[in-house]
DNA sequence: GATGCCAGTTACCTACAGGATACCAGCGAT
DNA sequence: ATCGCTGGTATCCTGTAGGTAACTGGCATC
């Protein structure tokens, strides 16, 4: 069964799903900053301009729940976690592209027809 | 320029913009009562289970703000209005697709691998 | 032994999306 | 006259995303 047969309100429900996973202030900000190359909390942090920790926390939390992002705990003294964008992460790429087109091309639209 | 050029924080900016025009609970089921037929007020409301009428009310005046509903009032007695899924519309088709495929495949990475 | 860094947690608060319910004016049918 | 349909508004309420600030335990440095 492909997603092209699938009843509408299934695919309602894929798309919510979808939703669920990518919208939010800080997701794409920190997977951005992962992908520039922080991978400590603190560094995240310091990366992603006004998050605060616990939210941090919580989108991390979210963000490996989902398979997005890894999270290791390296036995060092103190304790080093490294957090690290997952290969899984990179099938967001033709989605959030498709977004940024449709968003850059939405705002050139509203502008011209207001 | 292109998006593909665009600094990312722009693109950042972009996909918010996207967000916000398609995400909530209803915008995408108020469309796909409109595609299937539902033109007036009343019918919409009937057509989308268990929407009320403020919240309709806002969301159209949302997606006719941006451009992705028509509102038209006939000059009857009492007057019709109706609402109509505009040509722009279509413009999100291969971003929704995109989303479908996504949140499918998501779902069963879930299950496949907890 | 005091200070500071790391990786967070906890408790409390605010703003906003969305929900429940009632209501309005204008008209047509009974 | 009164009931019901139309296209909504007005009020009030709840739930959740996100924000503020303080705090913890372990280690390292001064």
């Amino acid at each position: 069964m492909k997603p092209k047969d699938l009843p509408i309100e299934q695919k309602i429900k894929y798309v919510q799903d979808t939703l669920y996973v990518i919208s939010g202030k800080w997701k794409l900000p920190i997977l951005l900053a992962m992908n520039f190359g922080a991978r400590r909390f603190r560094d995240i942090q310091r990366a992603v301009p006004k998050i605060t920790t616990k939210v941090l926390s919580k989108e991390l939390k979210d963000l490996e729940t989902n398979l997005l992002v890894i999270r290791t705990v390296y036995d060092t003294s103190p304790v080093t976690v490294e957090y690290t964008v997952s290969p899984y992460c990179k099938s967001l790429k033709p989605l959030v592209d498709e977004m940024i087109l449709w968003g850059y091309n939405h705002r050139k639209k509203l502008i011209t027809q207001p």
